[in-house]
This record gives structure tokens, C-alpha cells and sequence, in this order.
DNA sequence: CTGAAAGCGCTTACAG
DNA sequence: CTGAAAGCGCTTACAG
């Protein structure tokens, strides 16, 4: 039905072994030989068939990138930086939605999409890392996200107690004294909330002040309305905030709708610093401060890290590489 | 190496074709073998090669789809929306980013992947349908978007005259008299721009005003930066616009910021209506009154579709689906 | 229901 | 460089 290999052979004159030659970039082709076959797979329109080749090599050069939801902003924006990433290498990658709980592992448990995907690119929500190694399937798998405990996977995250210590301080610096956090009881197992709030509360001891439990907001979710909750929780208080950070920006998004709603001015009344730097932030009036971690370097990297574990022979060590990031300064803090 | 169907075979004690039949669901199996089939499978852990099977059957139970850019929210809630849609009927979405020109056309002359997709879900940019019809490699297609002109695929679309006549219709409703309109340049060759625009026409000549060149703005693309950069426009006129009608919703927050830098009110002195009520316009303060095209509807109807094509015999006319909307009023009309 | 076998379209030793 | 052939792991007529 369709042509094949052995049709631009026959048409071209040559072996389907020269013409998988050319098609590969394998050496020892003449000049001659190449044009020969090239023309030929032209006039026939010939495309080489991706399961045959996978089924045989074992390999199909498609990835896949696990994440809660492509419809969350960071989410999508990080699938975007990927499958740039991936293209400039030939390979493709599949976006798969875990959408919370169970499903992720499922994704992994289901043995890579019935082992099509060469490798797998999983940032979990509510599997642990024990969890995740007893349904891995021996393929290279790279986890993003602060990662707690040690686990036996390479992975790849921001030095999320770093950030969340700079963001604090730069409130700090601006002179706030209650300075408020939403998200500390997100990101489930991969344990954000948890991670952030640490370099959160060491900055707040850093300069002396002392946390109060009554600032932490933990919330349900990273979304917008958890963040509009959350802010509404806090000027409830008898004591409301000057400052918040805010562990993603959705979140810091959500707190500025609330603020807004109130008719607190931003800086002024409260400052607000956020964690992703999504473009909504970059738009948002006021502007977002936010912790902007390298999306396009992750990418790289880990598309680079993932592509060296399927191609070596396995037994290289764990790595663990870290995201450079920066404050980004804007209206939220500097109005 | 891994563990094949003949393994689980010999271990159940029966025949390859039973546990093909056991896994394809066929009938005339008894529970006694379909157990002893199940518990085999269980044991070895087996998951069947998708790549063999699709070699075999001639199809992979992939789509792709093909959209500008997944970072864009639009269309990072229509990805997520596809994806469900298609994981509820066994299928997998591969989500193509073509970043606008030619590599659009690319992605469909490139063959839907080798072979490996099964149908294609199109949502173009520049291409024109002859240009596609063209590049087309035969297996079922699907345009998303406006079509001006006929062209000879399916295609799914919000009917944007009448989307865009409510939208204009709402705005004068409020009493505006100038309305201005961000994006008639846009869309491309699916000519968003100019359908979107006639909608927009047709409501002042139905209201009695008559449309002023001065207020229709093309900018370069759909993004807030173009919006912004419109708005800005707009409000260096003369007479600037009492209301602005942006053909998406990134326009339109990009002009909610612009109004905003200004220090003028939303809708007090200019009302904003959007395109597509993506989230971000939810939370924006003010929040953004937009035209909300049924997302869940399209994938549903559009991947469903795109099944009875692959699985159909061929030859059955042209479809054209129209997908409903609303016009969901909010702060940016209605403070 | 079973068993043996062909074939989907590639890649890759193997012998020249 | 070429040619003939095996084999990746499935599905599916075919004969029983």
C-alpha cells in the first residue's frame, strides 16, 4: 500500500541496505549513490515507517513529559520550552496531563505507553519516590521538583529554600515586618510547600523576626482561586499582612484579584512576590515579582540529561541538577 | 528481553491467539481462560509493544494535534481539553507546536510522524487550505478555525460573525458610540481577522454607526504585547474609543494593562470585551467579559469526528461543525 | 476454542 | 559498497 524502503530501492537501483544507509547518515555513501536514492525517495514520497523502525531498534525517539496540567500556565509554558528542546534533537516529545492523584503513577505503571516512550520526564504531585520506583519500568526516568527525600533517581529542580529565602528577604528589605506565605501545604509528596516555607522561615529568622503560624496559609491547591482564599483568610485577621509571598504565582494572582476586590493598593497596602514567573505576571497590573526560575535551561538540560541516560549503558550515577533563577523585580514590590 | 505475548502464552498454557483475543476484548472467551490469561499477564508483567502492534494493524490509536503555540492559554486549554477527550476513548494526543509559518505546512508534508498518527487535528496559522490539501498525505484531517473559504476538509469553528456581531451588539448596548476593534489584521490565512471583523461591522451598521477606519487596529500578532501596543494606539487618537472589542483575550488583557498605566477606568471610560475566556481573564481586575467558546464541546466533537473518519470507509461528505458559545458579561463591561 | 505460520516495514549482521 | 535473509512483537487468516 504505501511505498517502502524496498520500492525507493528497486526505484533507485540500489540495496534497501544502501537506501537505509542514506536515510540514517551512515558513512561510506558516494556522492552519487545518495543523490540516486534522494531522488527516488522524492518521486515516490517515501516516509519511512516510525513503527517498524521503533519495533526494530528498540528505540522510537518519542519522550514523554508527565505533568499535573498542561492548562496551568507554568505547566504549559514548560511544555513548550520542551518540545523546542526536544525537536532540536530529533526527538519528540509526549505531553501527558496526570491530573493529580493516581493517575500519575498509572502513567509509569503503564509501562511508558507500551514501551514506545525511550525515556520519561515526570514531575509528581502525590507519588513519592519509593512509590515511583517500585512501578518504574527500568526506563531512564528524571524527576523535576524539589525532591525531599534522597530517592534513586536523577532530578532536576530550583533551589526552592534559596528562592523562597530571597523572595522573603527582599520583603524584609522593603521594610515589612508581617510578612504572610500562601501554599505551605502544596505540591503534596514532591513536598514544595514544604521546601518553600523552609527558606521562607529562615529568612524571617535571618532578620529576626519571628514566624507566626497564623501567617502560613496552607490552602487546597497552587490555582488562582486558592491564592483569592487564601488573602481573604489573611485580612480577616486582627492583624493583617503587609507583605505575602506566594509559592507559585496562580496563587499570587489569585491574592491580587483579592487584594483588589478589598481596595488595598499593591505595593502600598500589601506587597506580593510570587514563584514561576508566568507571563500572566509579566502582564498583570500591578506587575508580579516573582522567583523566574530558567525555563528553556531546564528544558536543555534535562532533555540533554534524559537523551545521555537512554543512550548510555545504564550505571552512571544519580544526578541532581539545580535551576538557575532570579528575583524579578517589579510593580507588586516596587510600585 | 522483554517479556512478549508468546511468554505469557506459555505460561497460561494456551495459544498466542488467545491472548491476543484476551487483550483485544474479542469474543468467545470463557472466564476459566480469560483468568488464566489475566493471571499470566499479571505475573510477568507484561505490557504489549505498541510499535508491533501498530506495524501490524496499520494504526496506533495516536492523533496529533497541531496548534501555534501550547504556551498560548487558548490553546493550552484546548490541548488539555483534547487530551481528556481522547484518553476517554483510548486514544493519545501528540500535541504539535508549529510556532506559526511554514512549519505548519511542515508538519503535515512531513508524513503525521512516519505513519505513526493516525489523523490530524489542524489548527493553521498561514497555511491555506489549498496549500494543505496539497501537503495533505491522505489520512484524516480535521481544519480548526475559521474558514473563509471552502476548502475540502471538516472543520470545527465558533461562528464568529455572529460571536463577534453579540460581542459589538453588547458594547453598544451599553450606550458606547466609539468601539474600537484590536486584531483585524490577525489570524492569518484562517483570516480570523477579517471574519471576526465583519461580525464587528455588521453590528455598528445595524446600530446606525458608522465604522471609522481609524478605530480598527491590525498589530502583528495576538498577544498581550500587541494589544498593549494597540491600545496605546487607540488612546493617542483624537478621539479615543469609548469601548474596545479585541479579537482574543490576550489582546484584550494586554489593553486592560495599557488602560490601566493610563489611569483610566474599566468600564468607566473605555469597556473591553474578549475572544476565547481563557482564565486568566476570570481573575484579571477588572475581570474580562468575553466570548466563551464551549472548549470541552469542541474536543469532545472534534476528536469524535476525527474517530468516525479513521475508522470510516472514506468517502463521506464534508462535515462542518459549529461550536457554541456564549457571551459571558463581566467586570471589563459591566463594573 | 487451538497451533503453526505469514507478514506489517524496518535494521542489521553476514557473506561477498 | 551489494544482496539475501533474519528478526523486532504483534495480528490474523488458515486449517483443524
Amino acid at each position: 500500500m504505501a511505498t517502502r524502503l524496498s520500492d525507493v530501492a528497486a526505484r533507485a537501483g540500489v540495496s534497501v541496505k544502501t537506501v537505509s544507509n542514506v536515510i540514517n547518515d551512515y558513512p561510506h555513501i558516494t556522492a552519487h549513490t545518495r543523490a540516486k536514492v534522494e531522488a527516488a525517495i522524492a518521486a515516490l514520497d517515501y516516509r519511512p515507517n516510525v513503527s517498524a523502525r521503533s519495533l526494530r531498534k528498540g528505540r522510537s525517539d518519542f519522550i514523554a513529559l508527565a505533568i499535573p496540567e498542561m492548562a496551568s500556565a507554568y505547566f504549559a509554558e514548560l511544555g513548550a520550552a520542551f518540545s523546542r528542546a526536544a525537536k532540536k534533537r530529533g526527538i519528540t516529545v509526549l505531553i501527558e496531563q496526570t491530573e493529580g492523584e493516581s493517575a500519575a503513577e498509572q502513567l509509569v505503571l503503564d509501562g511508558m505507553r507500551g514501551q514506545l516512550i525511550d525515556g520519561i520526564v515526570f514531575s509528581p504531585i502525590t507519588s513519592t519516590p519509593a512509590k515511583i520506583g517500585a512501578a518504574a519500568s527500568g526506563k531512564p526516568l528524571i524527576l523535576l521538583g524539589e525532591r525531599t527525600t534522597g530517592g534513586t533517581f536523577d532530578h532536576v529542580a530550583v533551589d526552592s529554600v534559596q528562592a523562597a529565602f530571597d523572595a522573603t528577604t527582599h520583603l524584609i528589605s522593603l521594610g515589612r515586618q508581617r510578612i504572610a506565605a500562601i501554599g505551605v501545604g502544596g505540591g503534596g509528596a514532591s513536598g514544595t510547600g514544604a521546601v518553600r516555607r523552609k527558606g521562607y522561615r529562615k529568612a524571617l529568622k535571618a532578620a529576626g523576626i519571628a514566624h507566626d503560624p497564623a501567617l502560613e496559609l496552607a490552602g487546597t491547591g497552587y490555582h488562582r482561586l486558592d491564592g483569592a482564599a487564601s488573602m481573604r483568610e489573611l485580612l480577616a485577621l486582627p492583624e493583617p499582612p503587609d507583605a505575602v509571598f506566594c509559592f507559585n504565582d496562580l496563587l499570587a494572582l489569585g491574592a491580587l484579584r483579592t487584594l483588589a476586590d478589598a481596595g488595598l493598593s499593591v505595593p502600598g497596602d500589601v506587597a506580593v512576590v510570587g514563584f514561576d514567573d508566568i507571563e500572566d505576571g509579566r502582564y498583570h497590573s500591578p506587575s508580579l515579582t516573582t522567583i523566574s526560575p530558567d525555563k528553556e535551561w531546564l528544558a536543555e538540560h534535562t532533555v540533554a540529561l534524559l537523551l545521555e541516560r537512554i543512550a548510555g549503558s545504564g550505571e552512571a550515577e544519580r544526578r541532581s541538577l539545580t535551576v538557575p533563577y532570579t528575583l524579578e523585580i517589579r510593580e507588586s514590590t516596587a510600585g
